[in-house]
DNA sequence: CATCCGATTTCCT
DNA sequence: GGAAATCGGATGG
């Protein structure tokens, strides 16, 4: 895989213009499945790093959807995902981790797609700082290591994915064919909805959590 | 591969 | 006041 800016495809680096190109502007089981093999970069003051994306969950904000943060309506931690789409959605869970969405539903439609995994293409050494221990494997594999690989917390819950320092790159595409579905990985409810996208041909996809069968997975959402 | 448990915010009762 | 949480690392088999 590709480790410096030279070696990428070219073009893969250009920014998405997130919300204005309508990116983010469609059914969020779409989008979910076009952040697929996009990057995520981050411009830190240390450095730039970027993963390329292998795993997401779409949640959806129309009230239909009980495990998404905005079931319950507005509250302080998930402002964000009713406001403007093309902004990250950063959130702090189990007392110790960060985890990223990507808002994308039009201003008070609180649609998002949380990122859960992705694998290392650019500031390898800076993601490894951050991830101090891990396997290259293991840098972004799952959500809250990718949060951490990026160096992405608090600070960055609400980043205008157009103009901020975190942002959507074009990447390079992935087949439909190296595309499968499976129900979302650690939930209480709704729990069978095959709503998270992942491509079956990396090795950076999160395994999911203990008691989860992995038997579901490969199937689409039709049957 | 399975189980265990940390350590904290958020939101509900 | 307390349960649940879009989880991960460590440990033991």
């Amino acid at each position: 895989m590709p480790a410096t800016p030279g070696q990428l495809p070219p073009g893969s680096l250009e920014r998405i213009q997130a919300a204005t190109s309508g990116f983010c502007l469609r059914p969020v089981l779409e989008v979910a499945r076009d952040l697929l093999g996009r990057l995520l970069v981050h411009d830190a003051p240390e450095g730039t790093a970027a993963v390329r994306i292998v795993e997401v969950e779409a949640y959806t904000g129309d009230g239909t959807d009980p495990a998404s943060h905005a079931h319950r309506g507005q509250t302080r931690r998930n402002a964000v995902m009713f406001g403007p789409p093309g902004r990250l959605y950063v959130y702090f869970s189990y007392g110790m981790h960060w985890c990223a969405n990507v808002v994308c539903g039009p201003e008070g439609v609180a649609d998002a797609v949380l990122l859960r995994a992705g694998e290392p293409v650019l500031g390898h050494e800076l993601l490894a700082a951050r991830r101090p221990g891990a396997s290259e494997r293991d840098l972004a594999r799952g959500p809250a290591r990718l949060a951490s690989a990026l160096g992405l917390d608090r600070a960055a819950d609400g980043v205008d994915l157009e103009t901020g320092p975190v942002w959507l790159a074009q990447g390079w595409p992935v087949p439909d064919s190296e595309v499968a579905w499976s129900p979302r990985i650690g939930l209480s409810r709704a729990a069978g909805l095959p709503w998270r996208a992942y491509v079956t041909t990396s090795r950076s996809v999160s395994p999911g959590r203990p008691g989860v069968p992995p038997k579901a997975r490969s199937r689409p959402a039709s049957s």
